[in-house]
RNA sequence: GCUGUAGUAGCUCAGUGGUAGAGCGCGUCAUUGGUAAUGACGAGGUCGGGAGUUCAAUCCUCCCCUACAGCACCA
């Protein structure tokens, strides 16, 4: 038998002969490193221990100290393990797939009857009978037709589709836990005993669309995360009970900010405290874009039907328009029309009025435009996703040649403001050409990469999402995340030259002839609703002082200060910012934890002391200690404090 | 839109086949108190909407609406 030469992570190298497994590997080390393992990396690749090693290779061999390995595989043999159980205690329920997620795993099942909130509890219980039973894992190299005959006779007809979906020349791995049985890539551990069973719990049912087609069979998935020991997985559940607390939804009642009725599904009802940091945002966004060389437009609300055929969007997106029709007892004639659900069509009106020359490009146009979308009613959630908003919409008309160029500008603009705004983590997303598109290959290598030399342009780097791009040109998306981690598109730049043609927007150039400008579809917020959701539960509510809606409350301590309060609250108000009095007959502890769970950022408290010395103690959310200053100084900083970034 | 869960006072929630309860909040009064809840009293609900079963429905059944979690969607 050939040997081979496995080299290991201290450098050493040790003949063995070929085909010899990593857990032979481990054995041959010590007995306890044997029994400890759990797989191995072999060149790179994570490897199951009862896979054989038939060439020359680097080898480090993992426990379950090793975080990133062990949670892969705890997460992965978990799944396998829950789908074990089910099936045990449901024998008719048919398996699909089961992969590992960030935090966990989950598994898609198919089974008549739904899964219940109890259920759970009996998965859970069944689940630590098998970890505690150590069943082997044992794994096999399966024949295509064998193993599709196998499935056929087992009434697994998922698992027959994803053996017919697997290319031919892949080798199909069978995975055995105990005796039950499931076609998978691996790695998995030894036995099922070496799932820690005090490292996880089943969070959630929730139904998925067998290979996330909305055509094909609903499944019932049930969530679990995972973790490699009881603490690891109490400190998970911990760290999502905070962040729930941080949740939009919650802190938008807490402060004030919004609500949302059953009348108007979808849409915001902003009341001042909330309104206020919309129209700071907005203020500080229209100086902005003044700044980046914008001019901004507004266009109407009603579009008769005629201008959203034209531009295809009709066709396209009928089902989810706002239709508007008048009465016809009132009417001269009877038209159909649509709230704008995107302003685009309407910004090309504006580019089309007069004739444009290449002088003109770019020519960036802004509007703050409210649109109204018929969003599907399960995608709702909160003002993240809503049938009603404004986007911070801009369209840069430019030529071909101008719009690696615009790209890089608009991601220095975009990083500027999400940095001035408090984001910090952000990530772009390069969105590639999809299956159903227009304009030739070579176009759509070209646009791709001019947006993906931009970001780098721009020094950063960006992921890329293969085929999620519009049919019309590549985007990118800026994306920033919920509280709980859910990603969320806010920023996003499109390349497109589907809606000038439509429209017939043109430009003379510089030969005297006409031609057809580029549009970049862009945004930097997104759209004030969702930007102000993510924007509170990144600051968990405690927003910076420029954008507080409430950034000074001036609180009597006796009621002989009260006219000295409204002299502080004056003074304050004159130097913008923004105070309000608190002289009510309550008692100081008591205002202040009321006006710490509205998250209003200073409060000044004021008694007999700063009558007399003119004088404000001063306390910040969040702090313990406080200080007392003079009237003038506390009036000055908190001005600076309150006077917006891009003035200061 | 799909699967599942839920909807009782402004908020958080308890409860029952015989038309409802707590805490906080709100109002009144007392209290002038120094940094996260002062005390007493009081007001407040067609139990999401509609239909059905029943002598009787907030509770059981059906339909609808809305919200939440996930999936699908996101011009």
């Amino acid at each position: 038998m050939a040997s081979i030469s496995l080299t290991f992570p201290d450098g050493n190298a040790r003949e063995y002969d070929a085909g010899i497994t990593a857990a032979a590997v481990a054995e041959s080390i010590s007995k306890s490193l044997a029994k400890k393992a759990i797989s191995a990396t072999v060149n790179g690749e994570h490897w199951d221990l009862q896979w054989p090693i038939n060439e020359n290779a680097t080898i480090a061999l993992h426990t379950i100290q090793d975080d990133v390995q062990a949670n892969e595989l705890v997460r992965h043999d978990l799944a396998h393990i829950m789908a074990r159980a089910v099936q045990e205690i449901w024998p008719d329920t048919k398996v699909t797939i089961g992969p590992v997620i960030k935090n966990g795993w989950y598994y898609d099942f198919d089974r008549k009857e739904s899964f219940t909130p109890e259920d759970l509890i009996t998965i859970e219980k069944k689940m630590k009978e098998i970890i505690n039973k150590r069943d082997a894992v044992r794994t096999e190299v399966w024949e295509r037709d064998v193993a599709i005959k196998y499935y056929e006779d087992r009434g697994e007809p998922y698992k027959v589709e994803l053996i017919e979906g697997i290319p031919g020349d892949e080798p199909l791995r069978m995975y055995w836990h105990g005796e039950w049985q499931d076609l998978c890539r691996g790695p998995h551990l030894q036995h099922t005993g070496q799932v820690p069973g005090d490292g996880f719990k089943l969070m959630s049912i929730a139904g998925a669309y067998w290979r996330g087609d909305s055509d094909r069979e609903m499944l019932q998935r049930i969530y679990g995360v995972a973790f490699t020991g009881k603490e690891k997985l109490k400190a998970h559940l911990n760290m999502l009970e905070e962040a729930a607390k941080r949740d939009h939804r919650k802190l938008g009642r807490e402060m004030d900010l919004f609500h949302m009725q059953e009348e108007a599904p979808g849409q915001v009802f902003w009341h001042p405290n909330g309104w206020r940091i919309y129209t700071e945002l907005q203020d500080y966004m229209r100086r902005r874009q003044r700044a980046g060389g914008y001019v901004e437009v507004n266009t109407p609300q009603v579009v008769n039907r005629q201008l959203w055929e034209k531009s295809g969007h009709w066709e396209s997106y009928q089902e989810n328009m706002f239709i508007v029709e008048v009465d016809e007892d009132h009417a001269r004639e009877k038209t159909v029309n649509a709230l704008k659900p995107m302003n685009c069509p309407c910004h090309v009106q504006v580019f089309n009025r007069g004739m444009k020359s290449y002088r003109d490009l770019p020519l960036r146009m802004a509007e703050f435009g409210s649109c109204n979308r018929y969003e599907p009613s399960g995608a709702l959630h909160g003002i993240m996703r809503v049938r009603g908003f404004t986007q911070d919409d801009g369209h840069i008309f430019c030529t071909e040649e101008q719009i690696e160029t615009e790209t890089k500008i608009f991601i220095e603009f975009l990083s500027e403001i999400y940095a001035e705004l408090g984001f910090t983590n952000w990530a772009i997303k390069l969105s590639t050409r999809p299956e159903k598109r227009i304009g030739s290959d070579a176009i759509w290598d070209q646009l791709e990469t001019s947006l993906g030399n931009a970001c780098k342009a721009a020094g950063y780097e960006y992921d890329i999402q293969v085929g999620e791009g519009a049919f019309y040109g590549p985007k990118l998306e800026f994306v920033l995340t919920d509280a709980i981690g859910r990603d969320w598109q806010c920023g996003t730049l499109q390349v497109d030259s589907n809606m000038p043609e439509r429209l017939d927007a043109s430009y003379v150039g510089q030969d005297g002839n006409k031609h057809q400008p580029f549009m970049l579809h862009r945004a930097t917020l997104g759209s004030f609703e969702r930007f102000i959701g993510i924007l509170i539960e990144e600051h968990a509510g405690k927003l910076p002082f420029w954008l507080a809606p409430r950034q000074v409350v001036v609180a009597s301590i006796i009621s002989d200060a009260d006219d000295y309060v409204h002299e502080v609250v004056a003074a304050l108000n004159a130097s913008g910012v923004r105070a309000e009095a608190d002289v009510r007959n309550e008692k100081i502890n008591y205002k202040v934890r009321e006006h710490s769970v509205g998250k209003v950022p200073v409060i000044l408290a004021v008694g007999a002391r700063e009558v007399e010395e003119r004088t404000v103690t001063l306390r910040r959310l969040g702090e313990k200690q406080t200080s007392v200053q003079a009237l003038d100084d506390v009036k000055a900083a908190l001005a600076v404090e309150s006077t917006p970034p891009d003035l200061r």
